[in-house]
DNA sequence: AGGATTATTTACCGTGTAGTATAAATGTAA
DNA sequence: TTACATTTATACTACACGGTAAATAATCCT
């Protein structure tokens, strides 16, 4: 996870400077998007929040969609951003305890709005924004894969019980996650995502567990 | 839960008759909302797949929101519902069971669209609809204070172990079954879900269960 | 100083939206 | 047959949407 300074077009050394911070406003753009969705998300929204105009926003970013996906990639390697970091624990167990955990903080964090905008973008997207839709999709199948991999090593290295499957373990996790997304979404607090993440770990097999 | 024969106005004897079904309309608009969200879903959408006309649906249904809020009243009283009958189950565990494998069945079921009306247009559901997105929120909500009562009772009954927190028991299969929802709506099978309500069902407490 | 280049501002375009006014069509009741 | 009540179809309104054309402003390079 490479430390990116911009997601946009590099500043050319010639002609009119651009007047705002580009990566300060895809930061507002991606507040906006993850508070209200894809689709939920005007122009007009976004605009307002950025303190830019349209035409600066299409220069700077292409259009809507371009955008979106750029606060997407902005999402996922923020400094808070706790998937990626809890894959590399180095017991199963401890991936996923992490990941719970680190989830029921980040989506009840309330310096930026509750949820994941990826779970709520993608639901509160038109077909007509299909590759949106695609994109978002497609970062979620990557996350179970990349949890399917995980605990398939876990297996290889004695980390796991024999007997069970990585597949069924990634898809709960990863089902249980998005669930967390919702509650959040809905006013759920910490500490109740908390006794979501507990509850989860109970049935998730340690090493040397009967399960 | 009595059953209801029409969700809207009741025909009069006198005038025009109306030239379409009009809980046939309802169970279309159903279809769609549950497809495409609140707001992804347009009146033109609605009235190609009602077969009638912008007027006739104002003066059948009031307008898209009322239209929405009785479409989800339906959803709820379907005879595919899940959720209701599974309360009813004579054990806590019994119930889990019951709602996880139902709701595996119900989301994944190809004769209508995959996932959950309720979470899926809470959000895609614009703040300028606030009344809708209410609307759902209390009816998660009041799913949830529906479990937590159930599970309370069951407590009462010595069904579960005396440490067991209901209102946890209840968030955690709340979240799972919303989890459940978008994996739905991503595309997972019956038999994926199937297998995350085992796991589910792992960390569930039975009645002299060490836990 | 004088192009060249880029960003900003303002005003606009075409389209799709939720919702409605109006009038014709279709039935019942007297 | 006539009056009445209601639904239908057509056409429309006002507005918000994503996106852009054209002109102006600010900077660098020569």
């Amino acid at each position: 996870m490479p430390s990116v300074k911009s997601f946009a077009s590099c500043t050319p050394c010639i002609g009119r400077p651009r007047a705002f911070d580009i990566d300060a406003a895809l930061e507002k753009a991606l507040e906006v998007f993850w508070r209200k969705g894809y689709d939920g998300t005007s122009l007009t929204d976004l605009t307002d929040a950025m303190g830019i105009n349209k035409p600066s926003l299409y220069s700077a970013f292409g259009n809507k969609e371009q955008l979106f996906l750029k606060a997407i990639e902005l999402y996922e390697s923020r400094p808070c951003a706790f998937f990626l970091p809890a894959l590399e624990k180095p017991t199963a167990y401890q991936v996923a305890e992490h990941m719970l955990y680190g989830a029921a903080m980040n989506m009840t964090d309330t310096n930026h709005p509750q949820g994941c905008v990826i779970v709520h973008g993608a639901l509160s997207c038109s077909e007509a924004a299909s590759t949106v839709k695609e994109a978002l999709l497609s970062r979620r199948v990557e996350g179970e894969q990349k949890l399917r991999e995980r605990f398939k090593q876990a297996k290889a290295e004695g980390d796991l019980p024999a007997h069970v499957d990585p597949d069924v373990l990634a898809r709960y996790l990863g089902t249980v996650l998005q669930g967390m997304a919702i509650q959040a979404n809905n006013g759920a607090s910490t500490d109740d995502l908390r006794q979501v993440a507990a509850m989860t770990l109970q049935s998730f097999p340690r090493n040397n567990q009967i399960a």
